[in-house]
RNA sequence: UCCUCCUUAGCUCAGUCGGUUAGAGCACCUGACUGUUAAUCAGGGGGUCCCUGGUUCGAGCCCAGGAGGGGGAGCCA
């Protein structure tokens, strides 16, 4: 007999025909003539109802607890109770794996996202997420389906670089030397020489640099993989090891590039919404019950679902560097001197300027466009002013930075001329600077972070809760 | 890396001014109940008060150091 899925149950196709059901024990209620048994398989968060009548004994059920693997033989049928519009009238109950109560952890309550974090083999399990995976699942499908809509070709840069010059952070190193014995050179430096390489390599920071060579063929490429930076960082928004997206287009310029994220970010949004939309729910109520902890001032104006369909159908505000740092000093929050870090022009923007933007003044996803050229990459376009490059952030109210990109420097004098400024050696990015030497164009491309993503979709606030396993400073159980 | 807060039952948390035997809700176990919706009702078991040292007649509470975790900042995606 096959076995057929909660999902597909629960739509009631198969009703009174004889069903396979397999899954996980959420709860069982009941009594001595009857018990209800919620099952969830994962397909759906909403769970399927069995029911046990009298022909079950209590010595029968009672491996049947919360989190005990289960397989059920019975009649789909319209359910008789409120609350769910089919249940199962089970003829036969299988304990396939059970789990003992005293010491199974999860419980039929809700529990801390802190103490699910402690024991995330197990937190799958959970509504919470198990809608937060499923939607992450769906993110990752609609970036694919976007892409390919568009004759992008997904391009696996390598993982493993020896180039450290991108400077997008620090690095970890990937070596098989001999960590208590390393070779030395004469001079008493490890000799990188006898690594299995033949020299120094590291985690990628990032696939931009090789992904901009693969678009000087193919036109328009994108890269979805994971992404390793060594900082020391210790927030709801960064980690280790984490998932960036990285398309990369030749003959874009800065604006066609800001027109694409923007057409991206709503794509993979609205198609969450198609998808999930219960699981995008649940999610909000979730929130909303979080919110109501809270002071009034720190409350949502919008649930989750209005923010999303906000979001997809607006557009986002674009305004370049210059005009957002004008925006921050006429504000009143800057005269009442509100503001930790001082605003003028030259400066990054500090978190609070962004939230600022963001949050109070647009109410809106921002692109921020032409910064100054010191505070950003040397491979980021120079502007006629000499002074700002066509580069672009996306800043998303809650997350913040949720994309960095920009026009690249398709200028081999230019370019060179850069790298010497910020200490980079031509020789070390030879391949680089060639295709600027050969069939060189403007291009243009953007990093997006996955888990800053689906942070903003799910509206969970620790970048910790939306990534299965979490690599952190201190932190790389499981 | 810096600032700040927290650590008491399986979970969430209370614990007064330093004072006798450390509490509650939920979970768990036992019993009751013929359709429940985190079922309900009654009873029961359950503690290295994060660790180490100190002050004190006496420490869950005060002091010092350490460990783990949360939030904020920086770095960024």
């Amino acid at each position: 007999m096959q076995r057929t899925k909660v999902k597909d149950l629960l739509q009631g196709a198969e009703e009174g025909k004889e069903v396979l059901l397999k899954g996980w024990v959420r709860t069982k209620r009941g009594n001595k003539y009857v018990n209800f048994i919620a099952v969830n398989d994962g397909s759906t968060i909403n769970n399927l109802q069995v029911v046990a009548d009298e022909k079950f004994s209590e010595e029968s059920l009672k491996d049947i607890t919360t989190g005990a693997a289960i397989s059920v033989v019975g009649q789909l049928v319209a359910s008789q109770g409120k609350g769910q519009a089919y249940e199962v009238q089970a003829t036969s109950i299988e304990v396939v794996g059970k789990a003992d109560p005293e010491t199974y952890p999860l419980q039929k309550k809700a529990h801390s996202l802190e103490f699910l974090r402690e024991i995330a083999h197990l937190r799958f399990r959970t509504n919470t997420f198990g809608a937060v995976f499923r939607v992450r699942n769906t993110l990752a499908f609609a970036v694919h389906r976007f892409f390919n809509e568009k004759g992008f070709v997904y391009m696996h840069t390598p993982i493993i670089t020896a180039s450290d010059a991108e400077g997008a952070g620090e690095m970890f190193r990937v070596t098989t030397l001999d960590p208590t014995n390393p070779p030395l050179t004469e001079n008493g430096q490890v000799d990188y020489a006898e690594d299995f390489f033949g020299k120094a390599t590291n985690l990628t920071v990032s696939g931009q640099l090789e992904g901009e060579l693969a678009a000087m063929a193919f036109s328009d490429i994108y890269t979805f993989g994971p992404t390793f930076r060594a900082e020391n960082s210790n927030t709801t928004r960064h980690l280790a090891e984490f998932w960036m997206i990285e398309p990369e287009m030749a003959f874009y310029d800065l604006k066609m590039n800001a027109d694409l994220a923007e057409e991206f970010i709503k794509y993979i949004i609205r198609y969450a919404l198609e998808h999930n939309r219960e699981d995008i729910e649940f999610l909000g109520q979730r929130l909303a019950e979080e919110d109501k902890s809270k002071p009034q001032q720190e409350r949502q104006e919008m649930t989750l679902l209005e923010k999303l369909e906000f979001v997809v159908s607006n557009d986002f505000e674009r305004v370049t560097y210059t005009e957002a740092i004008d925006i921050l000093v006429n504000s009143n929050h800057y005269k009442k001197k509100k503001f930790q870090y001082d605003v003028s022009w030259g400066v990054d923007l500090q978190s609070e300027h962004e939230r600022y933007l963001v949050e109070k003044h647009f109410k809106k996803p921002v692109i921020v466009t032409d910064y100054p050229k010191d505070i950003k990459a040397f491979y980021m376009r120079l502007n006629d002013d000499g002074k700002t490059v066509a580069a672009m952030d996306i800043l998303a109210p809650g997350i913040g930075e949720i994309v960095g990109g920009s026009q690249r420097e398709e200028r081999l004098d230019l370019l060179v001329e850069r790298m010497k400024a910020v200490g980079i050696h031509e020789e070390d990015l030879w391949w680089y600077l060639d295709t600027r030497r050969f069939g060189g164009c403007p291009h243009a491309g953007f990093g997006l972070g996955f888990e800053r993503m689906v942070q903003f979709v799910t509206g969970m606030g620790n970048i910790r809760d939306v990534i299965p396993f979490p690599r952190t400073p201190q932190n790389a159980e499981f």
